[in-house]
DNA sequence: GTCTATAGCCGGATAGAC
DNA sequence: GTCTATCCGGCTATAGAC
């Protein structure tokens, strides 16, 4: 139990959380040492421990942020009146990664230790699972409203469309982070073009 | 230069490489020990030295092979007679994926790596810029062929979806590694029909 | 070229004062 | 709750014999 206010602790994690971040992004996970949070946080060794009990934590906590960041950009849309088309939705959902890098190299941090680190795979499993469902949702009220379909060709449209929508996410991730010359918005505009509409 | 045959060297550095491979794969590059590497290779310390310079050198190495792997399969196609369609060529890249998970992970890793370490990164864009050169080749041919193009618009057509093509196939990637349920000949067959043909 | 053994370093986590 | 100081384990890379 917290002894001081819930407020005050939860601010000390997301301060720490922070610095973990920009390091993480900056280094990697594995080569982050605990003495760069330490350092650009600005606490001790002592005052972080005290709010994560080891490094894995603050991985699994940046992780899962990161993630749930795109899961937000997509909630905002999936539930507005005027329901976006499948392009515009994939574009909503990755704006957001272009003005700073570093959430977009963090995914492919968490990626690839998901790969090889069973805890990070269970929370990035989590979180893209609530993102999935609501991507899901989406889609089955777009081609209702949209297309005219029922509800079970609606089902069936969208479980086989969702897996290649999120795709072209990822690949856009992939692209954003590791090619200099990348250029989003002509893939977005390509891939526009591809999905329904 | 080499005192043994040039053949022994090479021999002798597939199989430390194949060993690094299997560890990478299983335990993430970072998290890999150089007692890893020594244990499933079957050598000893002194005799990985003397073929790598470093870990370093291990993971660059086992990162071209894997990143080769999908070149070569395209490679295949590109110059066939009867070309494929885009969809087609998508599957003929990925499906040697498959079999074997490991170089699915790997690729994960690659990423990740490429993201924090500079010359990882360079290793990374040197095989992929060949991949993208074939792919993009490839793509100039087909439209003019099939879709009767004349050279500058099919070179137009090609620049344009080429990186949301290989956006499609990173996105497989990622989920052929971490999605337990993927279901790969769904996603090829989206795609197919996505994509012009 | 390959082995064994080890040097030397660095990183995560803790102890104990405040 | 937070600080400083430090312990301990594990890691990469090398030395030196064969």
């Amino acid at each position: 139990m917290p002894k001081v206010s819930d407020a005050h602790r939860r601010a000390r994690r997301d301060q720490i959380a922070d610095a973990a971040l920009r390091t993480f992004a900056a280094k990697g996970f594995q080569s982050t040492s605990m003495a760069d949070i330490i350092a650009t946080s600005g606490l001790s060794a002592g005052a972080i421990y005290g709010h994560f009990s080891s490094k894995q934590e603050i991985m699994y906590a940046v992780a899962a942020r990161i993630l749930g960041n795109r899961t937000a950009a997509v909630d905002e849309l999936a539930d507005a009146a005027e329901l976006p088309t499948p392009g515009e939705m994939l574009s909503a959902m990755l704006r957001g990664l272009d003005h700073d890098l570093s959430d977009t190299q963090l995914l492919l941090q968490v990626w690839g230790a998901s790969a090889s680190d069973p805890e990070m795979h269970a929370v990035m499993l989590d979180v893209v699972g609530r993102l999935v469902d609501t991507y899901r949702a989406y889609l089955v009220r777009w081609s209702i409203r949209s297309k005219d379909m029922d509800e079970a060709s609606a089902a069936a449209f969208a479980d086989r469309l969702v897996p290649t929508m999120l795709g072209l996410a990822q690949g856009y991730i992939v692209q954003r982070a590791l090619f200099p010359d990348f250029d989003g918005e002509q893939y977005l505009a390509v891939a526009g073009e591809l999905l329904p509409r």
